[in-house]
DNA sequence: CAAAAATTTTAATCTACATTAAAATAATCG
DNA sequence: CGATTATTTTAATGTAGATTAAAATTTTTG
């Protein structure tokens, strides 16, 4: 019997699966890719797939739950780090950003959570909901704090949210643009948030 | 025979098809809705679709040359009506919303171009290609003015084409938020562009 | 109203996956 | 090495959903 390593490589081997399926989810959608798509990518059978994930379903909820992982490590390092409600908000950016097109991605976009299961889908939505409230509170602290003009924080996280989301339907691995993405991204994105020099 | 009033009718019963498409797609994704989805929404048969669309992959061809055809407008009458380069942007930005969240949407989002088939796949790429670069000139021409700051205008325009192109990820039709974002996203997406008063 | 045209439905067909069980191969361990 | 466990493949099965042709229904028109 062999159990730590195992563990390990089981480990390893799921990871690189989700990986993989997340880069299919993103291009072609969930329901546009088969497991086919995916174990290609590996070069695995998709019958071989089973022994890493219950069924498809199970693949595209672990995609969600690794990207809402990401996110909110990402927003608590942001809200850590941050001495006011701007730096709070930029270095989220920041962070989420460079995880998104660094090392540690492709992350899904979450743009299919209705074709989850009912359980699956409402844990999704939750956490969801709990990464926008928990950025809309780091504007309102920036506004309260004098670091943010006064704005409508849940349109305002919207629309920056949105920029985020978005960005793997463009950014397709490009190293040079990778690091581009993260050096104008956080400026970009807060550059409306600043107070007007008075 | 019934010939000009028949087209209207044919038209409109169209037009009705692809807006219930383009709900569903936004919604579940273009695979994962079935053409079931889309025709019970306006009370026919799947089948009947086919009365008006040659298939599945033609309807999210129209859905996509569509949402083109709107995108191209608000660029269009932002050049047109704008006095400068940050009108012009802020303008073509607020018709698009507009169009997006009133009565002419819903919008198809285009997020599985790779699904097309091979020309129709071009022809829609070449177009949105078109779009971006059409929005990062209009930039360039207000940074050329002095209305907008100097800034990657690849970058810039990617951030704010996410912010719109997500909107329907979390608009479904509340026409108080509609409103909401007519109002903010203007100034929010544009905020960071201007040239700080000195 | 009756014929012609337009629209929709019913009923089949066909295919691309998802899924599973059993067999085969590869890795690990005593 | 031989046995046990882990991993992957092969080969079937089942089903949802796209597509189509023919029939039924509705609309239009003279």
């Amino acid at each position: 019997m062999a159990r730590v390593a195992d563990e390990t490589r089981f480990e390893a081997q799921r990871h690189r699966i989700l990986k993989a399926a997340a880069t299919c989810f993103n291009h072609k959608g969930f329901s546009g890719t088969s497991l086919k798509d995916v174990s290609r990518q590996l070069g695995l059978t998709d019958a071989a797939l089973y022994y890493y994930v219950k069924n498809k379903e199970e693949l595209v909820y672990q995609c969600y739950l690794r990207a809402a992982e990401l996110g909110r490590e990402a927003m608590e390092r942001g809200i850590n780090n941050g001495a006011n409600g701007f730096e709070k908000a930029y270095l989220y950016i920041a962070y989420h950003v460079e995880i998104m097109v660094g090392k540690r991605g492709p992350v899904a976009i979450m743009s299919e959570i209705p074709t989850l299961k009912r359980s699956h889908r409402n844990e999704i939505l939750a956490v969801s909901r709990r990464h926008s409230t928990d950025f809309e509170e780091i504007l309102e602290s920036g506004i309260h704090d004098g670091s943010i003009i006064s704005c409508d924080v849940r349109m305002t996280g919207n629309a920056i949210m949105g920029s985020i989301n978005w960005i793997p339907k463009w950014f397709h691995g490009n190293a040079k643009m990778a690091k581009q993405i993260v050096r104008e991204f956080p400026d970009i994105l807060t550059a409306g948030l600043k107070p007007t020099a008075t």
